[in-house]
DNA sequence: ATCGACATGTAACAGGTTACATGATTAG
DNA sequence: CTAATCATGTAACCTGTTACATGTCGAT
């Protein structure tokens, strides 16, 4: 499970709080995976249970005691035994494509509004990666990465970025399908004289 | 949520049973949402709770009554609201790209693997919509879609293999990227001298 | 004999989200 | 006065997955 070793490559890097990870996760992988803070709290809490980490008590006084945690050689291990093992291909879901498939319920205003909000919504996107996204990888690199891991993170970044490009061209196509889309033939609307049921 | 409105989808083509709802879903739209039968079952129940479809039990005798649903007019209402409604923004998540931001730990050979892993992944899945859904979905359009829909239907399925397409070149010009990756400089191993935690 | 299609489900679990709770300090 | 930062968490919930349970019929 990706979430666990994420946390356990980044306290690889460098111990730290629940707190501390979760603003790593933010600032670095935010772009492929996100996580919650208590989810990242109950993670670790099995984690250490399991042995892959072990958790030092900073006491202070005005606050709560700082939980720093430290990737223990069984995690070590764990972790590169993970990331050699070939990842299972994950299930491709997207509530949009659901939308588009029914969509042939909507007038063609209606269709061409939810193509052009998946654009403006994948604009965005592509410009946060771009603008923002770079920058704090960038910073990220320069305080704890040596230049595989540079090379590494950024392919991830471009990644991102390709991608967003490629669908935005893809739907610029697809809008251009769309002009071309035939009327709504009249639907039966089955349930309206469907009483007793009969076969199809 | 896509499962509940895609059931409504579904149902607005034809009254029909979980277990034939899961066939539909299978045969489809696979390829962008799956469902467990279980899950459709329970999904069902609350639908029927909240009015958005009703149901019909047909007695058989050798096996357990047959449940027809049917979608109402409150289900119907609901699925042209949703569809008009923009759908928000999905969070994507890799756990590929999760191994690829933490590879620099894995040596050249086994980084290349990964990549290659990925590429097989990909091609398979690729041919898969190529050859099986297209036949699935032509089928599908020739049963009880209108020119409209089939539209749009085969627009997921183009966007399904385009998508393929275009992230097994990028895959490609990545692996070309890696014959440059830089090797792995020492990292420091922090756990094995940090003891009573300073500021690293 | 065994397997798959038919047809229903329940139970338990895993992973992710949202809301709530505490409590000091500092910046606007 | 309000909000954000620091820092911990718990509880409830939703979605999705896996395993189990039942029972007939027809094909291999």
């Amino acid at each position: 499970m990706a979430l666990e070793h994420a946390i356990l490559g980044f306290l690889g890097h460098a111990p730290m709080s629940g707190y501390d990870l979760k603003k790593t996760f933010d600032g670095s992988v935010r772009h492929f995976w996100t996580a919650q803070q208590s989810q990242i709290y109950r993670t670790l809490k099995r984690m250490e249970r399991d042995g892959w980490v072990r958790v030092q008590v900073m006491p202070q006084e005005d606050r709560p005691d700082r939980k720093v945690y430290h990737i223990t050689p069984a995690g070590s291990e764990e972790l590169e035994r993970w990331l050699a093992v070939p990842a299972e291909p994950e299930v491709f879901r997207s509530e949009w494509m659901v939308k588009a498939f029914f969509a042939a319920r909507l007038s063609d205003h209606e269709v061409r509004a939810l193509f052009e909000q998946r654009i403006a919504t994948l604009r965005g996107r592509a410009r946060h990666l771009e603008r923002e996204t770079q920058g704090v990888l960038d910073e990220g690199a320069a305080r704890c990465g040596g230049p595989r891991d540079r090379a590494l993170w950024q392919l991830t970044l471009d990644y991102g970025i390709a991608y967003h490009r490629w669908e935005l061209e893809w739907l610029a196509q697809a809008l251009e399908r769309l002009t071309d889309l035939p009327p709504e033939a009249d639907r039966g609307h089955i349930e309206a004289y469907d009483d007793n049921g009969g076969s199809g």
